[in-house]
DNA sequence: GCCAACGTTGGC
DNA sequence: GCCAACGTTGGC
């Protein structure tokens, strides 16, 4: 088994939120409706179940970290690009028969006692490569570098769930 | 609501 | 393959 990974997935806490992830049974949920290659190719391609990952609000008031969920199940179709009522419907993977897009499961296992803004991670010199600052970076879901992780997860200060 | 910074689409 | 037009993301 490969070494453990770190990532950053954003989810619009008015759509989806850490709470609404924590409340789900076993606090786990089918992280579905990604539709960008970039961030599909590594869901499909790097994820491992154990991997941990960061949860982002954005388009929040304010924006930031608030806490860490851990991959459960490896990538798999997402079902939602077929489901014509799904917003996330999308008409090619209608045309080749099966969903062009997957997932993964991801569980929720800790709350940052500190919610971390946007402008609090700005602040903090050692995460000024962060993929999350650099200017027009807009993926949903990025790598975290363990240097990263662990400084992030010091000043989040989690407590399990 | 504005708009910068992308990403995607499709004509050529 | 180029690139203009359009759509989306997401901070502010």
């Amino acid at each position: 088994m490969a070494k453990k990974r770190y990532w950053l997935m954003k989810t619009e806490p008015d759509v989806f939120s850490f709470d609404d992830l924590v409340s789900r049974p076993d606090r786990t949920e089918p992280w579905d409706g990604i539709r960008n290659y970039q961030a599909r190719n590594m869901m499909r391609d790097e994820f491992q179940t154990g991997d941990e990952v960061l949860i982002y609000h954005s388009n929040a008031k304010p924006p930031g970290i608030v806490g860490v969920a851990k991959v459960v199940r490896e990538a798999y179709p997402d079902p939602t690009a077929l489901d014509p009522t799904s917003k996330y419907f999308d008409e090619k993977s209608v045309q080749n028969g099966e969903s062009r897009w997957v997932m993964v499961d991801v569980q929720a296992t800790k709350r940052f006692r500190n919610f971390l803004s946007l402008n609090k991670l700005r602040d903090i010199e050692d995460l000024a490569d962060m993929a999350l600052l650099r200017k027009g970076q807009r993926l949903s879901i990025q790598p975290v570098s363990a240097s990263e992780w662990t400084l992030i997860l010091q000043l989040g200060k989690p407590q399990s769930l």
